[in-house]
DNA sequence: TATTGTTATACTCTATAACTATA
DNA sequence: TATAGTTATAGAGTATAACAATA
């Protein structure tokens, strides 16, 4: 019946996998998609957050800090998931273009709270538009539906970590 | 009739997005869910593999070999979608550890094409394997339909990459 | 003792340019 | 000229250890 020859998506597809031949196939693990996939995103970001002169993990810094007013560094390194060491100097380039203020917590002395300034929040504002116009290109071949249901699946799978 | 607050899960299932308040939330970004559920597989990966002393792109490469017998360095880079500079401390030491063997194509001086040994096939079949079970804990959470349709949805965003 | 912000350092992955040899 | 394999180099992201100030 199959007249065609076999497709790499027929492949995929089929998750019987027979006995005879064992599944050796990079392509069958979901990993190496959410490797390519994500790398494709990540150079699309790139390319459209270079006319503003800044990146995705600088922007997406900027981002939590205008969507929670006050935090600390420390809080935005839980939330995103990276080192507070490295947050150092992504920082102290956004402080520069005069995007957010550093407030010393009355309360406790240890803690700078981070407020973005008006031109932050803006800022914040255009870094969105352009990031979402590179995912409207990046998932044009999915639907309203697929893309919802593909960030509830890729929710689920790092819903664990630290947060 | 909502009484309870509004989650996260939520804010990400309504795609509505009201005018007055704009969707300036990180969350609501493929982009940044493919990103940390990335990095989650990479970390679960990586420590998979520690223990064969090797590490997610090595084994790729590995596996390509032995799908793809007779492939050359470059062929792999345009499959892995890699720069052909990067490819070359990999092939050496995999190389050095017996996995695989080159032999200059005698139709074309230029090329080298690599054959796994017996041990490579052996090694893959174990990275493989290794690979499997970390998905499988990965991805508990997800039903096999919904892992078949994730990888589907994973693949169409990055089918267009070169290749 | 624990946490915040910070410095210094190192490793992986990725990217680019340039070389050689072959075609 | 175009491609294969290679070398060298640089940048971004990530990771750990250590420090001073504060709690």
């Amino acid at each position: 019946m199959p007249l065609k020859p076999k497709s790499t998506e027929d492949v995929l597809q089929d998750n019987t996998c027979s006995a005879v031949e064992p599944p050796e196939k990079l392509e069958v693990l979901i990993g190496y998609h959410l490797r390519r996939a994500s790398i494709h995103d990540l150079n699309g970001a790139v390319a459209a957050l270079n006319d503003v002169n800044t990146r995705p993990v600088p922007a997406s810094v900027l981002l939590t800090i205008v969507e929670n007013p006050g935090v600390s560094s420390a809080d935005i390194c839980r939330m995103l998931g990276m080192q507070r060491a490295n947050i150092v100097s992504i920082l102290s380039e956004l402080e520069g273009r005069g995007l957010f203020v550093r407030e010393t917590d009355p309360a406790d002395q240890r803690i700078q709270k981070l407020y973005p300034t008006r031109h932050g929040q803006e800022e914040a504002k255009t870094f969105m538009a352009l990031l979402q116009a590179h995912e409207d290109t990046m998932l044009q071949r999915l639907s309203a539906a697929e893309r919802q249901q593909l960030r509830m699946l890729l929710a689920k799978i790092w819903q664990d970590d630290g947060v």
